[in-house]
DNA sequence: GTGAATGCAAAACCTTTGCAACTGG
DNA sequence: CCAGTTGCAAAGGTTTTGCATTCAC
């Protein structure tokens, strides 16, 4: 049997979790999926194999996957959309520990373009950026 | 009186905008917060001033005010978080013409410190980027 | 056997919508 | 005056929660 083989639909689960019918059939579901699907797409899709399966169900397990580091959540922020009125082109720092929000300039111009590899063709409009990770001050308590 | 003074709280309306007292309050609730208040944030913030502003009211205004380029949404999507199973280094592209989501890899490491400004003493975790755009079917319908 | 995960239903939220009343230009 | 905006209430959709049942280890 392959294990961690990323191209392989049977992922080993780590040791520490439970593998569940569930949990392998939304791993499955995502492994498969290119679209990015939300989480009720996913519901959708895994409900195609295990007929019985919830929506509360499909939301625990991906959480748990995405704690476990075997997925992602695309989105930051579960939340609302937040609005700003700072018209100047900047990004934004989330501190994970405080929650704090702080605006960050660029130093130069960003090119989409030239820092990541996009398909011949499009066409670029705009960039979205949040950094994760934490203020000083949170930083400071972590090392303590 | 200051017109589009960028530090004042009586930034000139656009004159196809017609300025309502709400309005004028979304805006200088935002103008005034360095936090990103999310649209419910706003609204408490807004009903101190009119008390009897509506969260409907909010929502329109915050709507058209983002419109107008007054204020910036700072989540790309209202809708849904979405999940993915690439846990390959990557950002998402977004086609704004047919929702389209193409994964994007770096052409090199981006090191976030370097490319925006960030306060001394933060620690960097992660980077989110969502590119917005045209996918290049999209982007030859618009040429069309 | 047992703690953890599931399924269900209800609740909690956020956001949108429909519509009558109101108002800024 | 009147198109456009507001406030209200209700609907729509997503996510979370509580709890009895079931299950993986």
């Amino acid at each position: 049997m392959k294990l961690n083989d990323p191209t392989s639909h049977e992922t080993a689960m780590p040791a520490d979790l439970r593998m569940t019918p569930q949990r392998r059939q939304v791993l499955d579901v995502l492994q498969e999926s290119c679209d990015h699907p939300t989480a009720i797409e996913v519901f959708m899709r895994a409900k195609e194999r295990i007929p019985g399966i919830s929506l509360a169900t499909v939301y625990n397990c991906l959480e748990t996957l995405t704690e476990h580091a075997l997925i992602r959540q695309v989105n930051i922020e579960r939340a609302s959309s937040r609005f700003c009125a700072n018209l100047q082109e900047h990004v934004h720092f989330h501190c994970e520990g405080c929650g704090l929000v702080i605006d960050a300039p660029p130093m130069e111009v960003i090119e989409a373009k030239k820092l990541w590899r996009l398909p011949e063709g499009v066409t670029v409009t705009g960039l979205d950026v949040a950094i994760r990770g934490r203020c000083p001050e949170c930083t400071k308590k972590t090392h303590a």
